[in-house]
DNA sequence: GGAAGTACGCACCTTCTGGTAAGTACGGAC
DNA sequence: GTCCGTACTTACCAGAAGGTGCGTACTTCC
């Protein structure tokens, strides 16, 4: 039928699994991580200096969601110093194109956006 | 160059602008509200009727910032019992679109994501 | 031998998000 | 005359998100 009203006829669910998702994917860092390894396999250090800003821990809880979810993968090479490497999975690839997309277009729109808040405080 | 590279060098500015309007727009609400103005104008009680469990607060607030970002047009009749239609700019179209993309491959990639959930709770 | 790096986990604290309940100003229905 | 509906706003409050800093077990660099 109408996929606007499945869509959100779904959403709303007092226990929408969809709705979990979509917060750990848009979560501050997930979007951030999913685009970071879009180019690459990083491993956890390297992916912390690559997305500025991340705290340790919410690096790891990240990553730590999208592994549980199924998006990323998480390589344990089990030596002294510890090695681990983080890609995307074949879903994770996919969802991450989409991230990126809408991280692009809101990137580009972004000077239309602040000039219609202008225009808003304006007009009142 | 690697449009990559520019996406995440933005993104963690400070004051990155591009973070606010992602926030606005993948809040809670926003969303909903974004996928259900794709279909129509709606009402103020209409779209909080269509959008369940959403507060009025949240409505209000949610609409308020998406129409200062500029992707939703609100149109006051000023009529004596208030009248007040809400639908989507050019703009907030494109958005919209966008998000329900991202919204409806979440939809239907669900049941693979709780799968891996599932595996990964086993595995360990 | 002291510092730094690697990949985290844990406890604590602050900030933010979002929900509840009430109020507003008016009109129409019963 | 009392209640419902319309479109909000404000004050208050609880829970969650996220940051800080410390600890770990071991190695390499200087």
């Amino acid at each position: 039928m109408a996929k606007h009203t499945d869509l959100l006829g779904d959403s709303y669910a007092p226990d929408c699994p969809g709705r979990e998702i979509l917060d750990h994917v848009m979560s501050k860092w997930g979007m951030l991580v999913l685009i970071a390894l879009l180019e690459r396999t990083y491993r956890y250090a390297e992916l912390r200096r690559r997305v500025g800003g991340v705290s340790e821990k919410m690096l790891a809880q990240t990553l730590r969601t999208l592994e549980e979810d199924g998006f990323v993968l998480r390589r344990d090479f089990g030596e002294v110093p510890p090695r681990v490497e983080y890609s995307l999975t074949p879903m994770g690839r996919q969802l991450a194109k989409h991230v990126e997309a809408l991280g692009m277009w809101i990137a580009t729109h972004t000077p239309r956006v602040l000039a219609a808040r202008e225009k808003y405080r304006q007009a009142g």
